[in-house]
DNA sequence: AGCACGCCGACT
DNA sequence: GTCGGCGTGCTC
């Protein structure tokens, strides 16, 4: 027992419990220097020394979380001070910590990982933060106080330096208050981290040239040139009629005003009339164009939202059913407009790459500035500015998961569009969490109802629905009475047999492309697999290229006529002969996106192709780009992954090819059938949306699959009831719930022991339950060998808290013993 | 997550 | 003889 050596101070209020944006196990207990006491409150940021490091080994600057104030501090060591409160007013909400305390729990991790991933980097500055100084700033020392006209010195010498450096320069320990009005005076900047500047948003516009610009009487002369040209006047009095009611014309209205199309307007730009420039629009600033009103509710809606509200009257969850095209969106517009009117902040989430312009266009066209993007692609500073946005009361917030953690004070409505999508699971870094499942929580901590929309629901949804948990509405029409596409099978394995594949194409759908190509149609290709062809072999000895940290074959992309590995990104070139035995023949085994590209190109030479794939859309701004394209009929046929199911709207697509079933219905999973059924239904609801009734074709080897015929038939009630009951009889989700354990180490000898005393230390008390360890399909990667134990639980709340307790419990024992230490494990709750 | 302490291999 | 590899343990 240790001995103080010093009483405590017991003032009210003198001691803080913290959370470091750390994956620390637990909170820590700061003091609080009589002066800052009155201060302090729950949710506001304080700046504390932590671990070794820092100025005089006095423990390095961090930022932290106040959580609770104590009277106390609980004992066995005399706490740190605090340097000093960061903020006047919370920037976390007390539901929010309870977010983050529910999160950590449930999911298995720590809140200071739940913080880490919850606030924006420029939240939770540290000593290693780097400062720049602003462009504006100008060298005006009026309004700088004396330390910070000093810091703003060495800035204009040094360029770039650390908190850890301004703490040197002022020679105190405190400086945050400093750096943080510095930050508000726009003097200094944080350095992004090496992430590029989040491109600022253009918008294509039209005005004309001189002399017309300034001399608009001169207007006359501009059309006697176009007296042959009829297309090119109509465009340019669409123009005249537009700008005298705004400023700028965009591009984009005069195609649809004059009903003409890029050729138009470069022919006129060639004749010296127009001139097509980038107008850059913020995106946080109001909305400039004027506001639409959204369209008149079919009778299906008027029901549809009837009975979402008579849901919500008895449940906090309504699950909505609606096929695709049945107009899903219009009825979150008038539950969001009845939320605002009741003064509630409303939370539309999306997958993060359904999360297109088309979707946001729309939204802000009906809501305007009174709604506001969260996703990824934001720059550190856009998210802060964000999240006071929130603070202040920003009544509508479209965004990907990670908008769950934004500082909602007043939720009243969660949407949760896209519902099934796995995407909304986060995989790697902790917490490895559920947006979906977490937005049901969050909504509960507010009181607030949540809608789940989808055209194929998750088994988990539906079944949900079925017992009477959620409320259920279905809209099974399209809107404006579209019909539901015509689903035809392609029979690759006839084909085969009478030798008319070609290559990986059907006759069938060959002749059916190159029909909606001659009928003006454009079509979409899904094929699951990006790159080139996921095997490239030696054709005498089978070897075949393999990642060097990873247990899994090269890619071979075209493109850049390189090797790639798709779980870490390895990069080899491609050998000319075989490494191993010198033969010169090498075969690509299997198909990817680029391959059907390439390959469609020699069938259908005249067709303009466009491939969307994580390859594709990685550099800036490619995704718009190549939407656009597909958009404006630059291209016809759009070949992609599952990208092409998501979020988009296309109106003249006539025929959608799913180029091998099998692929998806071969995926050894427990949820391959419910991921198979999902994609092609989702990617079929891409074909023919206004006036024509689309095409889908499926090609398949086995066309007998029951999961194709329902997918034909366009049967989900089928589906969820075969499914449904494979799930009972094998006892997976929704009748378990599902634990997994990933061990890893650099030694497949270490992480094999350390598998099985993890799995033994389990069985012991939960036995049959544990599954494993077992290898898993890619058995290693990024140079880490990995084992994976499996929990089968019963849903009984108890059982899994003490599983949970258990395998927190088996992590100290293995890593207690010698030599397993470094095994490195990961829990994942309710993997997907 | 950092960072220091500590114990074993190839360098001046 | 030392520099440095990363295994291990701790941070209020």
């Amino acid at each position: 027992m240790q001995t103080e050596f010093f009483h405590p101070t017991t003032s009210a209020g003198a001691y803080v419990s913290v959370i470091l944006p750390l994956a620390l196990p637990k909170p820590y207990t700061y003091s609080v220097p009589e002066e800052l006491v009155a201060q302090i409150q729950v949710g506001i940021r304080v700046e504390v020394p932590f671990g070794k490091g820092g100025v005089g080994g006095q423990g390095k600057l961090h930022t932290a979380l106040v959580i609770e104030v104590l009277d106390e501090h609980p004992g066995e060591r005399l706490p740190k001070p605090i340097l000093s409160v960061i903020d006047e007013q919370p920037i976390v909400h007390p539901v929010q910590i309870r977010l983050w305390q529910w999160l950590a729990e449930y999911y298995c991790c720590t809140p200071g990982e739940v913080m880490h991933a919850a606030l924006p980097a420029h939240l939770k500055l540290s000593g290693e933060t780097r400062l720049t100084l602003s462009p504006l700033y100008e060298h005006d020392i009026s309004g700088l106080s004396d330390k910070e006209y000093l810091i703003a010195e060495a800035l204009s010498i040094q360029q770039e330096i650390s908190i850890e450096d301004v703490r040197k320069i002022l020679n105190q320990k405190t400086v945050y208050p400093v750096i943080r009005k510095l930050l508000d005076k726009k003097v200094v900047y944080l350095k992004e981290d090496l992430k590029e500047r989040y491109a600022p948003k253009t918008i294509a516009c039209v005005r004309l040239q001189e002399p017309y610009a300034s001399h608009p009487e001169r207007i006359g002369e501009a059309f006697d040139q176009l007296n042959r040209a009829l297309r090119q006047a109509e465009a340019l009095m669409g123009y005249i009629q537009l700008s005298k009611k705004q400023e700028f014309v965009r591009k984009q209205e005069l195609y649809t005003l004059a009903k003409v199309d890029g050729t138009v307007i470069n022919a006129l730009v060639q004749k010296g009339i127009f001139e097509v420039y980038e107008r850059e629009v913020s995106r946080l600033s109001g909305y400039e164009d004027q506001l639409l009103e959204a369209d008149e509710l079919s009778a299906q809606q008027v029901d549809a939202l009837q009975g979402i509200r008579d849901g919500f009257a008895q449940k906090q969850v309504t699950l909505l059913h609606g096929v695709t095209g049945s107009g899903k969106t219009r009825i979150y517009v008038e539950l969001i407009r009845e939320a605002i009117e009741r003064g509630e902040q409303v939370l539309y989430l999306l997958p993060e790459i359904a999360l297109t312009t088309q979707i946001i266009d729309r939204l802000q066209k009906i809501f305007g500035d009174k709604i506001s993007v969260y996703h990824s692609r934001l720059n550190n500073n856009e998210r802060v500015e964000m999240w006071n946005s929130v603070l202040e009361g920003k009544p509508v917030i479209l965004g990907a998961r990670s908008a769950l953690f934004l500082p909602f004070k007043q939720l009243g409505l969660i949407v949760v569009d896209e519902e099934h999508d796995p995407s909304y699971k986060q995989n790697d870094p902790n917490p490895r969490y559920n947006g979906r499942d977490t937005a049901i929580f969050l909504a509960g901590l507010h009181g607030a109802k949540t809608l789940l929309g989808t055209a194929t629901p998750s088994i988990e949804s539906y079944y949900n629905a079925q017992s009477g948990k959620y409320g259920l509405v279905e809209m099974k029409e399209r809107f404006g009475g579209l019909e539901m596409p015509e689903m035809l099978v392609a029979d690759a394995k006839k084909e085969l047999k009478e030798r008319k594949l070609q290559s990986h194409f059907t006759t069938a759908l060959i002749d059916e492309l190159k029909a909606a190509l001659e009928r003006g149609e454009q079509a979409i290709l899904f094929q699951n697999r990006r790159g080139y062809a996921p095997t490239y072999r030696c054709a005498s000895c089978g070897w075949s290229a393999q990642c060097t940290n990873c247990d899994v074959s090269l890619t071979y992309h075209k493109a850049t006529r390189n090797l790639k590995c798709h779980y870490c990104g390895y990069q080899s070139p491609m050998p000319n002969s075989c490494p191993d035995c010198g033969n010169r023949k090498l075969i690509l085994i299997g198909f990817g996106t680029e391959k059907i590209e390439d390959e469609l190109s020699i069938y259908l030479p005249h067709a303009k192709i466009g491939r969307m794939d994580l390859d594709t859309v990685r550099s800036k701004n490619a995704h718009s780009r190549i939407i656009n394209d597909f958009e404006e009929k630059r291209t016809e046929i759009l070949v992609g992954t599952q990208m092409v199911t998501k979020g988009l709207d296309f109106e003249n697509v006539g025929v959608v090819g799913v180029l091998s079933a099998d692929q998806l219905l071969q995926f050894p999973d427990f949820r391959a059938s419910e991921r198979a059924f999902q994609l092609m239904v989702q990617v079929s609801g891409r074909a023919g949306r206004k006036h024509k009734r689309g095409k889908v074709l499926i090609q398949t080897f086995n066309t007998g699959h029951p999961v194709l015929r329902e997918v034909l038939d366009n049967d989900f009630t089928t589906f969820f009831a075969r499914e449904i009951r494979e799930r009972h009889e094998f006892k997976y989700p929704p009748f378990s719930r599902l634990i997994r354990i990933t061990l890893k180490h650099k030694k497949p000898e270490v992480v094999n022991e350390g598998g099985k005393q993890f799995a033994n230390f389990l069985k012991a008390e939960l036995g049959a339950r544990v599954l494993g360890p077992a290898v898993p399909g890619v058995a290693r990667v990024r140079s880490y060998y990995l084992l994976d134990v499996l929990l089968k639980l019963e849903r009984d709340s108890t059982l899994i808290q003490r599983a949970k307790h258990l395998i927190a419990d088996a992590t100290h024992h293995i890593q207690s013993e010698t030599g397993l230490s470094g095994v490195r494990v990961n829990v994942d709750v309710d993997p997907y």
